[in-house]
DNA sequence: AAAAAAC
């Protein structure tokens, strides 16, 4: 009985469930969950897991950090027990569970857990993202998978080469369905959505309700319930958030202060740009402190890795883009720090979520300067409270690019870094990492198949009329506005 | 404004 914690839809099961075992799941399941050392369900857990297993279409809020993703995977895995089988056809492994995020760790780390839980079921699951090598990927989805977690480009790019077929999915799970939209999903989910049987069930997880989100849920979800568990974060007492005012210039300096005086062991830092992120993860470097940038201009390969490390605890500081502001499953950071204030207020609320999660107490520090005044308000206005704000007097600069070398080394001893090349500022010849020129391509020219955008089954009549088109309209939905996408739904268009 | 995501 938690007062931080306020459900819209209160039922009895969500009351009497104390216990994993009160809700139906098979020996198998439980075994696996108490094997990961869960023995009391989390309230959104209480809240979804009957409902799903009752077979009921589910609209969920809920943070990271509140258990969401079990909240769906098991009651899912328990759903599709039935049909599990042990034959090794592939035929006999059809994906019957299709789950979706919007970026590939998260993609990879529900994979993990659904792999997890599975563990001890005859169930097979894989995962399926961009930015590394298709063919493993098509391997195991030939050798058959019953849970299939993806992110949208990739799995519409394995349907295209026939190493998918998604019409025996009869649950969908579209997580963080907001920043889906945020990034520009819709026009995959539509296609993703016309590859699905009809007849499923939907699971729609989102940090808010927007306009944009209802009206995704009114055109595919039947009869939800609606599971709401109240932000966490934003109200959690035992977050500290603290808002240093410092010049744009010695923010560097003041991340390596905050790390030393706080004595940070691990710390997630926030930038909002790409390049921000390796410049600094470069500074804390040279300054003694052990960083990597995680961001998407690193390739898949190197994001894992940073991710993994930190994990492991062989980074201190993880300087990130919101690429890695929702979802990632980084057990008890003590700290999470914003180099910069985010411009999107709802994208503080899920940086500060990396922190004083489970009961653990934590601290949000966020730097301000001077133009930052109005991303301040905005998320003091989202969170209904005033931050408290010190003035941070910044004692050691950071060594910057350029820095004069009669500036004393922070630490004694220096780690051991990669930049050997970097022996002094004269040498600017060779393009930083970060920057774009050997980044993998971007972009999304490729005209998009007709095929995607049409009705699940082809009518003969368009195919006539595909003979009779010489050339067929190439538009690029992606660049369509949302509210012209949805109103390709048949959704009411807003009026201007 | 910036970030994310398929070859």
């Amino acid at each position: 009985m938690s007062d931080s914690v306020a459900t819209t839809t209160p039922t009895e099961q969500a009351k009497a469930a104390l216990t994993f075992d009160q809700f139906g799941l098979s020996a198998d399941i439980l075994r696996a969950v108490s094997e990961s050392g869960y023995t009391t369900p989390t309230p959104i857990q209480a809240e979804a897991i009957p409902v799903v297993l009752a077979g009921r279409d589910v609209m969920g809020a809920a943070q990271t950090g509140t258990g969401k993703t079990a909240s769906f995977s098991l009651p899912i895995i328990q759903r599709l027990l039935p049909m599990a089988n042990t034959s090794a056809s592939p035929a006999r492994h059809p994906v019957r569970a299709l789950m979706l995020t919007p970026t590939r760790e998260l993609a990879d780390q529900v994979a993990a857990n659904v792999q997890t839980y599975s563990k001890h079921t005859p169930l097979r699951s894989t995962v399926v993202f961009g930015g590394v090598d298709m063919n493993p990927q098509s391997e195991a989805l030939r050798r058959g998978v019953e849970i299939l977690i993806a992110t949208p480009g990739r799995l519409l790019d394995h349907v295209q080469q026939k190493t998918l077929n998604l019409g025996q999915v009869q649950m969908l799970v579209l997580d963080e369905a907001d920043r889906m939209l945020d990034m520009g999903f819709l026009p995959d989910l539509q296609r993703i959505l016309n590859l699905l049987p009809k007849e499923r069930q939907t699971l729609l997880f989102s940090a808010t309700f927007s306009p944009e989100i209802k009206k995704l849920a009114a055109t595919y979800l039947r009869n939800p319930q609606t599971i709401e568990v109240a932000r966490s974060n934003s109200t959690n007492a035992n977050v500290r958030q603290i808002v240093y005012e410092v010049h744009e210039s010695d923010k560097s300096g003041a991340v390596a202060q905050i790390i030393r005086e706080r004595e940070l062991k691990q710390v997630i830092v926030f930038c909002n740009s790409k390049i921000g992120a390796s410049r600094l993860a470069r500074v804390l470097e040279r300054d003694g402190i052990v960083a990597t940038a995680i961001h998407g201009d690193r390739t898949q390969g190197e994001r894992m890795q940073a991710l993994d490390a930190f994990k492991r605890g062989e980074i201190e500081a993880l300087v990130a883009t919101d690429v890695a502001a929702r979802g990632l499953d980084i057990a008890e950071l003590p700290a999470v720090i914003n180099f910069d204030l985010p411009f999107n207020a709802e994208d503080y609320v899920h940086r500060i979520g990396r922190t004083g999660r489970a009961g653990a107490s934590g601290d949000a520090l966020s730097l301000c300067s001077a133009n930052e005044r109005k991303q301040l308000a905005d998320i003091e206005k989202l969170i209904k409270r005033p931050l408290e704000v010190q003035t941070l007097h910044v004692t050691a600069p950071a060594r910057r690019d350029g820095a004069r070398r009669d500036e004393r080394p922070a630490r004694g001893e220096r780690t051991e870094h990669r930049h050997s090349a970097r022996e002094d500022a004269g040498s600017r010849r060779r393009t930083s990492p970060g920057s774009s020129s050997y980044d993998r391509p971007r972009g999304r020219q490729q005209p998009i198949d007709e095929f995607f955008l049409k009705p699940y089954e082809p009518s003969p009549s368009a195919m006539k009329r595909q003979e009779e088109t010489p050339e067929p309209e190439r538009k690029s939905t992606s660049k369509q506005p949302l509210a012209a996408l949805l109103g390709g739904l048949g959704m009411p268009r807003k009026t201007s």
